[in-house]
DNA sequence: ACCTGAACACCGTTCAAGT
DNA sequence: ACCTGAACACCGTTCAAGT
């Protein structure tokens, strides 16, 4: 949907305007449709004029990212320690897969948005309220966020279809999304816990 | 002595030396550098005649990941059956590792390619071989398959990087590379095998 | 019949010219 | 001083014209 807004009032060109723009149009075409020139004509304003308050389409991708973060969910003191984990993570999953385009945007930016330090912070608590060390804590967030990243970008293909809409491999179907995901991060939780603590 | 070919020493153009040009070119220019016009200068031919044998740089990307999953490794029979398992994993590891576009060409593409076939048959039989059903083998493939690809992606960062060489988060360096994989991999299989086999 | 130069419709980015 | 239309250098893809 297009932001009208008469010409008179219309608020002035900010980064936040334009992290807004481009947030609503990878919702609704997608990352790669995301062009600078879709943004600005979403805002009403020339390609050229986005340059005033981004370097470059790099820079706009990781203020998405920032901004993605910085909705990211804290653990529930309600719930009992052994469930604070595999529920913060399950929580961080149905955030992000509400957003076809949030994986990719993670995945291409280098770092971690700083926006998540409360989510991390949240996570390490965890991990200490269940014994680990903070080097243990650190290694299984690396492991669960790539187990994440890598169901993510599976639940949202997007590439190079083999002709034709066959189906992948004869009883390849396996059970995607939720489910799928939350298995196996407690399996990989438990493997952690279980183990001999060897860090 | 009579040469066969009429035409200069320049091979005919096929699907075989297309895939091998493009893949030359990513390997050393990376895969954002991967360009038709690119693949077409490196085989000597104009950028139109590619479409004689392919549809587009979509199929190429698909070719490009049948070609990679050719070298897939198989389990090791002298190993016991408990560590052929990690090992597999570890040595597809290392061999993707190798390239640093193949996890972006894998991810992009929709399906696993059918030259993965015995790579995943391997799988499943040193799953059998400990114990596991299929159903649940499957689940574990697609659950480490997914760690990998997570560590792969962020073994190769590509992307928007924030302003100037600044370190990620104070203290948030964690190893990377083989051993962090190998770990959380060692882990999250632990984690099944020790698992109530609720599948 | 086979190939391909040149064109087309995009893209990110820049800059001289507008106000 | 601030903004932006138009240009530039790319990209994937197509097609009419070459051989």
């Amino acid at each position: 949907m297009r932001v009208v807004t008469p010409e008179a009032n219309r608020p002035r060109l900010s980064r936040d305007l334009i992290v807004a723009a481009a947030r609503s149009v990878a919702d609704s075409t997608g990352l790669d449709s995301l062009t600078l020139r879709e943004v600005a004509r979403e805002l009403g304003t020339g390609q050229a004029s986005l340059y005033r308050h981004i370097a470059d389409r790099r820079e706009l991708l990781g203020l998405l990212a920032d901004d993605l973060a910085l909705g990211f969910p804290l653990a529930d003191p309600a719930l009992p320690p052994r469930e604070r984990l595999p529920a913060l993570w399950q929580s961080l999953h149905g955030y992000l897969s509400r957003h076809r385009w949030a994986a990719r945007v993670i995945v291409d930016g280098e770092h971690t948005s700083r926006n998540a330090v409360p989510f991390v912070d949240s996570l390490l608590d965890c991990s200490a309220a269940v014994g680990m060390g903070p080097a243990l804590a650190m290694r299984t967030y690396q492991a669960v966020y790539n187990l994440l990243l890598g169901y993510l970008l599976n639940e949202h293909p997007m590439g190079h279809d083999r002709e034709g809409g066959q189906r992948p491999l004869p009883g390849w179907h396996v059970a995607g999304g939720q489910d799928a995901f939350c298995w196996a991060m407690r399996c990989l939780l438990d493997g952690v816990l279980e183990g001999r603590g060897d860090l």
